[in-house]
DNA sequence: TCTTAGCACTTGGTTTGTTTGAGTGCTAAA
DNA sequence: TTTAGCACTCAAACAAACCAAGTGCTAAGA
């Protein structure tokens, strides 16, 4: 249990550390606070925060900074979002304002703004209803040997893939593949599919083709592809701020972290309803022990919902970017039901 | 004019501080080299070697390293290609024996296996036809709005793009944009259909459709694409290896420049017949002060010709990357040149 | 004329010691 | 419970000393 006047120190370690970057003594909370007391009397409650485990020193004459466990009671219950700066407001209205054709545009339009906006690096996904199905599957023969596989599902993704037929493959062929494709899969949740995908079907599309085994490795691709959830990821580079002293190796293993979609995918968790802070080591994932992770959902009603998050060094301005984030979760909805609405009628 | 003792000098020079990255002093080379004088003697050769601004100190009583000059008389004059090394040549066997289904696949492999190799950044860009002409057009409905846009060209290059469409738009429509698109542009170079998409089109579509600025930003959008030559990346990451004292901005800016493919284009240069190599400021961007830039073309007879470079640090050892880079474009020139036996005859 | 031994000199890097300033914990008095 | 005072700790900045590697130059030898 702390007593107000304790979180009031709590905060203003919390603040200042996040602001400044040095540990933070009493002499200058002292000064800083707004009851006055002597720095002797912040000393007494900071070693009562560091008994409790929230603040700690960098050695053992230094000034504190925050624990994990510190930034999280912040987090949980000191902090309030900061309101967005005119500024920023700007920002996210022009850059949202143009007119798009593609809902993936907004997405990955919106990982550039919220890293733009934070100086860290955004990730945004797409708002997906529960279990995608497949709704239709096409082959376009595109010249002389070429075709083009294109698979949709009804949430409207829209994955393809261009390959090579080596035989001479007639349209009527390619026609009665589809065919077959859209009797039997349309409908069915893309697990499925792919699941069938290794039975039934290899034996029906041999009717019609002579190695159909080309073909399905293709269909298969195109389908894990669309299966998977497609992140877009704005201010790659600014991880490269963030890397102490150089350290080439983590700061790899942190980039191929985020270049998998899987392990991100991962990393995010699933949408619960409010936003929520994920701090340093409270994420398995060592390659983040230095880094916090901020994520919320987003709303579109009957369109589903998606997910925003920006990833920084613990060391953030939790309140600032708890704003922005807010925030814009609201933007995005709001663009995208505009969208929706635009589409729908 | 050197004398052979000078170029025996100058090659261990290079080979020695490539390989350790440690100036050069004149007792090791006496010890090293295959004649036998006083490491005074040595010290008189290096001296004329620095006068004529071939080598140089990092400070006033330290070792030599190579200049830039240096490097290039080294690799002008003195260098010979190292063979692959067994291990190498399994590498690529392995790397490249599977079977393709499409040209870029091949291509964006290549820059993988070259980054594995010589672990730095690797570029390739595929065989292009000089001139690419239009070779067909196709919008597919996909479903209630979807539409995607399909171009080919006749080097075989497909780019695609879905839309979205707000007016419920006919199918006889789309065939009859399509056919006009094909009639009229089909067979022109990609600049010539960029300008007449500017002058003529947007007249003669206006009878099918009330709106047809939409359409044609997609077409124009896609045409650009398609233009613009697609290099493949390999081994990004690999550059954080020679990022000297964690220089965010560098590095920064670095990875800009190798992300536009216009100004990757640029750096590259225009295919020559030899393999080339570009040392630290030979080129004029900045951020590759440090570098060198070693480009090779390969030749797939009719088919055209691509490029693969390596972008390292400017103490690579040259010899060794020089034996990769020329061994690997003739690799990559028999694979593709299987690729299109397959699949011409 | 070329080579070489010898020597004085330069310099970056490492180690060691000193000082300074910010900060702490503790004690004793208010 | 608060506070002034004080002894103590530690990182950071600075300086001195030393070492190892290397250089240029000179003068003698082949």
């Amino acid at each position: 249990m702390l007593s107000e006047r304790q979180m009031m120190i709590l905060r203003a370690v919390v603040r200042d550390f996040t602001n400044t970057g040095v540990p933070v003594g009493s002499k200058a909370l002292a000064k800083q606070l707004p009851i006055h007391v002597s720095s002797a009397t912040i000393r007494n409650e900071m070693a009562a925060l560091e008994e409790q485990g929230l603040i700690k020193k960098t050695h053992s004459s230094s000034g504190r900074i925050p624990s994990v466990e510190g930034y999280r009671y912040y987090v949980d219950h000191l902090v309030k979002p900061d309101p967005l700066q005119p500024n920023d407001i700007d920002v996210i209205q022009t850059s949202l304002g143009g007119d798009f054709h593609k809902i993936d545009e907004i997405i990955s339009q919106s990982a550039t703004i919220l890293s733009n906006l934070t100086s860290y690096t955004a990730f945004t996904l797409k708002p997906e209803l529960k279990d995608s199905r497949l709704s239709g599957f096409r082959l376009v023969p595109l010249g002389k040997r070429q075709v083009m596989a294109i698979l949709v599902t009804d949430s409207g993704d829209v994955e393809n893939q261009t390959f090579d037929v080596s035989e001479a493959v007639s349209g009527d062929q390619l026609e009665a593949v589809v065919r077959l494709i859209n009797d039997q899969l349309v409908g069915l949740t893309l697990p499925d599919v792919l699941q069938k995908l290794q039975t039934d079907i290899p034996l029906k599309i041999a009717n019609y083709l002579q190695s159909p085994t080309g073909f399905l490795d293709i269909f298969g691709d195109v389908l894990t592809r669309a299966a998977q959830e497609r992140f877009y990821v704005g201010g790659r580079l600014n991880l490269l701020n963030f890397s102490q002293d150089s350290d080439v190796d983590s700061l790899k293993s942190l980039y191929s972290l985020i270049d998998k979609t899987d392990d991100i995918a991962n990393v995010l968790g699933s949408p619960s309803d409010n936003i929520s802070v994920q701090i340093g080591n409270e994420m398995t994932n060592d390659a983040l022990r230095n880094f916090s992770l901020i994520t919320a959902t987003y709303d579109v009603n009957q369109h589903g919902r998606g997910m925003i998050a920006i990833l920084g060094p613990t060391r953030m301005p939790y309140s600032r970017m708890l704003g922005i984030v807010g925030a814009f979760r609201e933007e995005l909805a709001k663009k995208l039901l505009d969208y929706y609405r635009n589409y729908d009628e």
